[in-house]
DNA sequence: GATGTAAATCGTAAATGTTACGTTTTACAT
DNA sequence: ATGTAAAACGTAACATTTACGATTTACATC
């Protein structure tokens, strides 16, 4: 999903198309991986120096409400990215320096489809945390 | 791995046996679950009213350096349940009412061993969530 | 059993991440 | 141009976790 079909998408809705919004979208589309509140928040100050975390953090619920972004929690913070809509549900190798990822298209649900009794399911992660090979180095 | 086994493990490292932290290992064999650190610091508190949760959180962090506990973290907090040392590597159904697991005999690190490349895998996590049948009534 | 000491705990402060809210500003429909 | 609901600001409050000096305790040694 691109920056502006996603703050249409929300325009539809009948929230505003604001530049914060924007930008923060747009942060996220060049990044490509997972951020914190926190590392979202001071690239956006580089253009909005006075930005209230408020904002960041109503918005990143609001993206995540509306499936524009994806969430998972490590190191006692929550981390966004982009949602990947365009390919199917699938998992990510993430590096826990960066928060970069890389795609594995295998879901371990496919092979534990109808298996657990007495359980009703309501969501799964699976994730492979490591060192990807730039921060490797480093 | 029961209480006494444990705190024994301590002891041969250096480390006291204490009435404190042999009743909170006994709590979480007792309670077979996840719990969260306020959860453990309520159970203590019954038995050891002007309890500090600086001795909680120091012991829950020493547990789980040394094995005794597994921990994960989701809504936000940090979720710590006796080590399943017993059975081979598995993975979990967690009820995220109550914290109680179910063992899954599979897992998915199998099926894409020697797939990533350029990436030094440190971890991973495969949890299923839901409700089990329990919490799942009320 | 008494003693010394390092570890454990207490009591509390502080750091961190997140949510909440009254006021002001802004997007945008009319 | 105007009205209004949403967004953002500035800041307070909250929750979880970490930190630290002072006191207490476990336990090895005598």
């Amino acid at each position: 999903m691109d920056t502006t079909t996603a703050l249409q998408m929300l325009k539809k809705k009948g929230y505003k198309y604001t530049g914060k919004r924007e930008q923060m979208v747009h942060i996220f589309e060049r990044e490509g991986r997972y951020l914190s509140a926190k590392e979202m928040l001071e690239f956006m100050q580089k253009e909005y120096p006075g930005l209230s975390f408020d904002t960041v953090y109503r918005n990143l619920s609001l993206f995540e409400q509306y499936g524009i972004l994806e969430v998972t929690e490590w190191s006692g913070e929550k981390k966004y990215r982009l949602a990947c809509s365009s390919h199917s549900h699938h998992h990510h190798l993430i590096c826990t320096t960066c928060g970069k990822t890389t795609a594995i298209d295998l879901c371990p649900m496919n092979a534990i489809l109808g298996e657990p009794q007495n359980f009703q399911i309501t969501g799964h992660k699976f994730e492979i945390y490591g060192h990807c090979e730039e921060c490797m180095r480093n």
